[in-house]
DNA sequence: CAGTATCCGATGCGATACTG
DNA sequence: CAGTATCGCATCGGATACTG
């Protein structure tokens, strides 16, 4: 590597000699997706370490794309992106589409990851089709090691503002639907490639609890943004 | 560098484990260019090892996004892109654009390159102004080291196709049109940055030569694809 | 919580030469 | 023309520990 760069002036190559460093284009799908602190940033990118992390928001701000801000409320650093930066959704979503057409799920489902999938489960959920009050779902994936396999969502109105929670610790509340299942389907149902009601068909899934949270769960439970993207390879 | 992925189930990190390679993007944006010999990749890649273009190749074969094939016509492999590769398009230009808009031209033009810019020219000019017999125009950098400095299009109708041939050597013609300039300003009109008019108001173009080639400078010499998205940051 | 500091190892990649 | 073979090094980034 005499130079980093690929001597080219074609703004593609300028792109990619920016974006193709490892993890960038995955810090910036955090951005875009509202993490803004920094240990935000790191529970969306678990294998990052922070020293890697904190040089990659370095870059991304040197470059533009990143602004660094001192919250208001605290004292705790908050980033978020420029209008540069914002203008990288679809150079992000047009990836994710290609990658949803393209690769193989079986590709994906060696990255399953029950932390990664209730947090962007937490960020995605539609809150309209619940209840006014609070309600309280547990989720249990029985192929699991223990410590990761029971995670809880609490959705609640807090002053007219729907608060999603995610715990790992049983939060005490009554529980209002208890989801059983395996990481690899309820993986799969995210990611569009089943429907709930397929799952539960062939006993992948099962629900117990209040009728009306059974029968929406396709709709509050929101999918990840790339599920309407049909597959064209196996699925 | 325990493992080479990023652990993560989401389409977009999935695509850029795959596309973030060096090299990668380039390569698809070649072949998305209309080049499908080993020589004319390397060509529009000069600073690619042979041996990283071939592995390139062969893992984008078994990705499934390139073809290999052999030419019917001789004996020499052809690459292709699988559909899989065409939808890529939407990647490269959506990166494509964003370097336009966000990227300093003065980071480009760090990596001006006579041959790359007159590879371009050649692939995207535009004939239809042009006159229906064989029309040559030599390209004189004067501040380029000599060797690379003087360059040909031979534009030419064969059988009713057109062809763009381009020439490091005096093809021998008579010449229609001789354009002289500095590379920096030559990049800088293709890149649509500066305007051919513009280029001659400021001295840094002269032509000489038949008039009706002079004044349709700016249409003949298709530009950059990306060359109508507006540079945002200075220019 | 929000990072820095340090170390070190794997490996990606460049350089060069060679072949069918 | 279309690659393969080989070598060796720089460097990227992972691991770990520590700090204001």
């Amino acid at each position: 590597m005499a130079e980093k760069g690929y001597g080219q002036f074609c703004p593609v190559a300028m792109a990619s000699e920016v974006l193709g460093t490892r993890w960038t284009i995955l810090v910036i799908r955090e951005l875009l997706n509202g993490s803004h602190r920094f240990n935000d940033l790191r529970r969306g990118l678990p294998l990052i370490s922070p020293a890697l992390l904190s040089k990659r928001l370095r870059s991304l701000e040197d470059l533009g794309v990143v602004r660094r801000r001192i919250d208001p409320d605290g004292r705790t650093p908050l980033y978020e992106l420029t209008e540069a930066g914002h203008e990288l959704r679809p150079v992000i979503m047009s990836m994710g589409r290609w990658g949803q057409r393209w690769l193989e799920s079986q590709l994906s489902m060696k990255n399953l990851d029950p932390s990664l999938l209730m947090w962007d489960m937490r960020r995605n959920l539609d809150p309209r089709p619940l209840p006014s009050h609070r309600v309280t779902i547990q989720f249990l994936y029985h192929d699991v090691v223990r410590g990761q396999s029971r995670w809880w969502l609490v959705i609640d109105n807090i002053e007219n503002e729907v608060v999603v929670d995610l715990c790992q610790r049983d939060p005490g509340f009554d529980i209002d639907l208890y989801v059983v299942s395996d990481l690899r389907s309820m993986t799969a149902i995210w990611m569009g490639i089943m429907t709930v009601q397929e799952a539960i068909d062939r006993n992948k899934l099962t629900l117990t609890g209040t009728q009306h949270l059974k029968a929406n769960m396709q709709t509050w439970l929101g999918l990840s943004v790339f599920a309407t993207e049909t597959k064209r390879v196996k699925p």
